[in-house]
DNA sequence: AGCACGCCGACT
DNA sequence: GTCGGCGTGCTC
């Protein structure tokens, strides 16, 4: 009699054996489906064996789900690692590394033309950079980050060492933040690479994901590009994973486990003798930190590819959020100037929709979500909106709270600012790039071709625009309004905005003629924007480290999250404080260790569920997890959920 | 996770 | 007397 150990995808440690039956083939690394108390499951096989199991009669397999393997004892190793890590099970990590689909499909269109490919040459720095990549890995330097100017082509730094690392026959992964504005990478690599690359994203229907991931898994395929996910796709020998715009928010997961990808690279690199190679123009101060100690060798691109000068960075004062305080004088001038001369400009103002707020001019109330403890968005059309949960409903003719029609609308979003451009600039042809816009599918598309053909004069969009793009003959880049989230509660806020101000002033100059940013902000005295000024990201470095170093923040700390949501605010109080009362008691006596809390979640209502947290400071994590994982255990659920994030990327 | 079991409070 | 809220335990 055979019988399968499996793993299943919901909060159960530990392994299921079922019986399998007479004639079903079942092989480690297939998925079946079983029976679990009055449900039918997907099951990870992981071993086949013929021990009769002890104490209790093992139910019989149902049907198996795959003819052939798709995974193997590596992933289940790399998924014990990561539900060690991030405290969930073996079979949640496997269940969200592997594919769902449940029938493979080749249906998917590749949006872009074949081409021959085109062989670029790699500048002296880039070569150097690729020779001192290659040459330190031979010997036994795996972990390499590239930190290298906007423009300074990393990309062919890239693509150089895949094809290295391909002619090994060995495989690649290459980690993008999102795929949709990443689609200029996508297709350069396709250029290069043709029918060797696949792309892994949750655009991809299940179905396109399992068959991908099974031409990357058989070898067939050599080269992966995808968003965090693919960070679990298995090869016959994995030779290379990059990271590219490592400092991204968007490597980290946000649901059960919420692992990063960054450091499930930097365990599979370790284990599989993989290089992994990150790179940024803006890396995050922990991934530099861990450099500058030597984990990491440290790369620089310092200059732009195609000899281009870095775009002079101008700071502006200007007085107020209405729309016509948010075009200064210089930028006008220049925007003007550049329109007039055939180039084009790029603005960014970090907030979509009308206006931030709907303000009652008699009484101060503000219009604010009922599910969500943050205030409505005004949207063009005459609506309301919540940014966090799409509630939506119709702008009130009167105020609710006192019936006064003095409702006034403050503060300026995207929609409202691209307007006020037309008409101050007398500029029509304007482009606004931001969630609200790219929600049609060819959004990109169409502006990369509108661009391209220069039927565009100002691109206007949120932190969209700052990512990736490479558009020549773009002279000016605006930023409306710097200080928007300059003030957030959450120790990552400085850094967020500096890397998202850097990529935004890279996208400018990168022809044969020189740029000009103009960043306009409420308060010229942030230091931020001194460093800024200079293109001086070493130096905020050093001013944020010394700012962490001084809060006990990452990286001379980890932090460990645990927050409480329910629809019952009381419960929720009362779970959190028992939560807090555990970490406590586990955690007296451990040096370096603090619990925060526990206390309200800035944003302490979204979609109708409260939120409160506890944080935890600690230089060790083996004793947080032990006391985590006791916490969890006693944990009384009901109708509220404990949210357990490790490393939290913020605190809100 | 999701579901069954079993234990105490206010009701047709 | 019972319906049902919720804490507890288990799932091959």
């Amino acid at each position: 009699m055979q019988y399968a150990d499996v793993y299943v995808g919901y909060p159960i440690d530990g392994l299921f054996t079922y019986r399998i039956p007479d004639g079903l083939r079942v092989v480690p690394g297939i998925r079946v489906t079983a029976p679990l108390r009055s449900r039918t499951v997907t099951c990870f096989v992981a071993r086949v064996h013929d021990d009769e199991p002890d104490g209790f009669k093992a139910k019989d397999i149902i049907s198996a789900v795959d003819e052939e393997p798709i995974f193997d004892q590596r992933l289940i190793d790399l998924c014990v690692y990561v539900a060690d890590n991030y405290i969930s099970s073996t079979g949640e990590a496997l269940a969200m590394a592997l594919p769902s689909g449940r029938s493979p499909s080749k249906r998917f269109k590749n949006p872009f033309p074949e081409s021959t490919p085109k062989s670029a040459t790699l500048n002296d720095e880039q070569k150097s950079v690729y020779e001192s990549v290659i040459d330190s890995s031979g010997k036994g330097g795996l972990m390499h980050l590239i930190f290298g100017v906007t423009g300074s082509g990393k990309t062919e730094v890239y693509i150089e060492l895949a094809k290295q690392v391909i002619g090994q026959g060995r495989s690649v992964i290459f980690l993008v933040p999102e795929i949709s504005l990443s689609s200029q990478v996508f297709e350069r690599l396709h250029n290069v690479f043709g029918g060797d690359l696949i792309v892994y994203h949750s655009r991809l229907t299940a179905n396109q994901r399992l068959y991908n991931w099974m031409r990357f898994y058989s070898g067939d395929a050599k080269i992966a590009v995808g968003t965090r996910s693919s960070v679990f796709l298995q090869a016959p020998s994995l030779g290379l994973i990059v990271i590219d715009e490592e400092h991204d928010g968007s490597y980290k997961e946000n649901s059960t486990p919420r692992y990063n990808a960054r450091r499930v690279a930097f365990r599979r690199s370790g284990e599989e003798k993989a290089m992994l190679v990150m790179g940024s123009a803006t890396p995050s101060i922990e991934s530099l930190y861990m450099a500058e100690r030597g984990v990491f060798r440290l790369h620089s691109l310092k200059g732009r590819y195609g000899g281009s000068e870095m775009p002079s960075i101008e700071v502006v004062r200007v007085w107020g959020r209405r729309p016509e305080n948010m075009l200064s004088a210089p930028l006008r001038l220049y925007t003007r100037k550049a329109i007039d001369e055939g180039r084009q400009a790029i603005f960014l103002l970090n907030r979509r929709g009308f206006a931030p707020f709907l303000i009652c001019g008699d009484c101060g109330a503000v219009e604010e979500c009922p599910n969500c403890s943050i205030s409505l968005n005004v949207h063009s059309g005459g609506s309301l909106l919540c940014h966090y949960c799409g509630y939506t409903r119709k702008t009130p003719d009167a105020c609710r709270a006192c019936g006064s029609e003095k409702l006034e609308r403050v503060g300026s979003g995207t929609q409202r600012v691209e307007e006020t451009i037309r008409e101050e600039l007398m500029a029509p042809r304007v482009f606004r790039l931001d969630q609200d816009s790219a929600s049609r599918k060819d959004t990109a598309y169409e502006l990369l071709k509108k661009m391209k053909e220069g039927e565009v004069d100002i691109l206007l969009g949120t932190q969209m625009v700052a990512k990736g793009f490479d558009f020549h003959n773009v002279t000016v880049v605006g930023v409306l309004l710097a200080d928007i989230g300059m003030n957030l509660p959450d120790f990552r806020a400085s850094e967020r905005i500096f890397a998202l101000l850097m990529q935004v002033a890279g996208r400018c100059g990168r022809g044969s003629a020189p740029g000009r940013v103009i960043i306009q902000t409420l308060n010229e005295e942030h230091a931020l924007l001194r460093f800024l000024g200079r293109h001086d990201y070493e130096g905020f470095y050093r001013h944020e480290l010394a700012a962490r170093k001084a809060l006990g923040y990452p990286p001379f700390s980890r932090l460990v999250r645990l927050l409480v949501r329910g629809k019952r605010e009381e419960r929720v109080e009362k779970q959190i404080a028992e939560v807090a009362a555990v970490m406590r008691r586990e955690l007296s006596g451990v040096p370096g260790t603090a619990v925060l809390g526990p206390s309200k979640a800035p944003l302490s209502k979204i979609g109708g569920n409260f939120r409160h947290h506890v944080i935890i400071k600690a230089r060790e994590m083996d004793p947080v997890r032990r006391a985590v994982r006791i916490a969890r255990d006693g944990f009384a659920g009901g109708d509220s959920y404990l949210e357990i994030d490790i490393d939290p990327f913020d605190l809100m």
